[in-house]
DNA sequence: AATAATTTTTAGATTAGACTAAATTTACAA
DNA sequence: TTGTAAATTTAGTCTAATCTAAAAATTATT
């Protein structure tokens, strides 16, 4: 069994080596903790003793099979209590992320099982994240964003690749959340923001927030 | 904010007031923390320190109001999400409290607030104790329990007093759960056992056991 | 009241996880 | 290839929570 703050290393490289390939870097792992460089190589001491990471002086760390799947686990766990929190406590998408750091470290494989029979076996958390079931399978994550999308095309909103609550918010404010279908009219080329037709009005957004809406580009309206 | 192990001294110390009276010793909260005196008494000062008990060497402890507070916030939460695991995600009344122990210091309130209301606001826990509302305010503990039953007089079982999983399987397997309907045949003499009518079929039950279902007395059947 | 038993506290260690400052290794550029 | 910058590890502390063993205070018993 891990602790908390193990887990929550695991978890950290996990994200880590899904976004630049591995080996994770400690400093990568300090700044997202926000935690310093010399605890990290502590606790990867550790974990390595524990058989959670491959790891070797100076060279980064890769999650072995155990660790993957601890921190696939704790992903799971994470999702479903998103789930949870905005279908059945009606919390906001940008309510839920910090309750489920949480609530992500309860340590119950029955409770889990039954919280997925109890939502349904959702495969996507309230961001568009996929799910992983309980064998730690999950569908691709998302990657076409809004900002890749060809002027005068449809689109459907189905993620995000950003969950801070100013962000989540934002979107909100905007009307941009998940499920909203909207039309791309320009691209500028000066500075790369994106005009859209959405709720039949014309908004315009910064490229870097169009980056981080993930969309399916649809056929017709 | 205080820690989990924190929490669960106030909830100890709560609990210990509750059955006796305060002050509650240092032993009692060692024996029923699993620990030893000299860490209780560590903690004491810390909790003191922190204005959570009042507290003077060698003469126990009594929580102030505000470590009232937190301690009967954490049998809230502890109590709300037994519901919830029993009601929404079908456990067992003998599997909830293991993972209640650890979902009681789940530190949000809205989660607290919003749980309640998904649940409807129950007044009791499958063990049929008391849930303190929003303000701490609660029903009053059960304190009739089928040994104290007239002989030939129904009765309808509302609460238990004793929680191991153990005892409350020994109950399911008699099928002696709450809102059962029973009469009372027989205190017997000797070493107080109890025979009774459930369900149509008679069953013996030890003294003890009699003693930890609490009870409310049926005037007809 | 004196002594014995029980309870509680203190003293001194230990472990997990974190930190700062210094040393070491690796990477990169002149 | 050599020197410097960046990344990483080591060394030494710190805090929270725990422990054992010993000392002190309280309570019970003669
Ligand atoms: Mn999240
Ligand atoms: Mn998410
Ligand atoms: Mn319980
Ligand atoms: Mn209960």
């Amino acid at each position: 069994m891990q602790s908390f703050t193990e887990e929550n290393y695991l978890k950290t490289i996990y994200h880590l080596s899904q976004v630049n390939e591995s080996p994770v870097q400690t400093n990568a792992i300090a700044e997202k903790m926000q935690t310093r460089a010399a605890s990290v190589t502590d606790m990867l001491k550790k974990l390595f003793d524990k058989q959670l990471i491959d790891y070797k002086k100076y060279q980064g760390v890769t999650l072995t099979t155990h660790g993957e799947t601890v921190a696939i686990g704790v992903v799971r766990k994470h999702r479903l209590w998103e789930v949870f929190l905005v279908e059945k406590l009606q919390f906001r998408w940008d309510e839920v992320h910090e309750i489920a750091e949480e609530l992500e470290h309860i340590n119950s494989a029955a409770l889990v099982e039954r919280l997925d029979e109890f939502l349904g076996f959702p495969k996507r958390d309230p961001h568009g994240d996929p799910i992983p079931n309980r064998d730690g399978i999950f569908e691709p994550s998302l990657n076409v964003n809004l900002h890749q999308i060809p002027k005068g095309n449809y689109a459907v909103i189905i993620g995000v690749s950003e969950h801070s609550p100013a962000f989540l918010r934002h979107l909100e404010k905007l009307e941009l959340t998940i499920g909203v279908v909207l039309e791309l009219i320009e691209i500028t080329e000066y500075d790369g923001s994106v005009e859209l037709l959405v709720n039949n009005k014309k908004i315009n957004i910064s490229r870097e927030v169009a980056q981080h809406i993930l969309v399916n580009r649809k056929e017709t309206v």
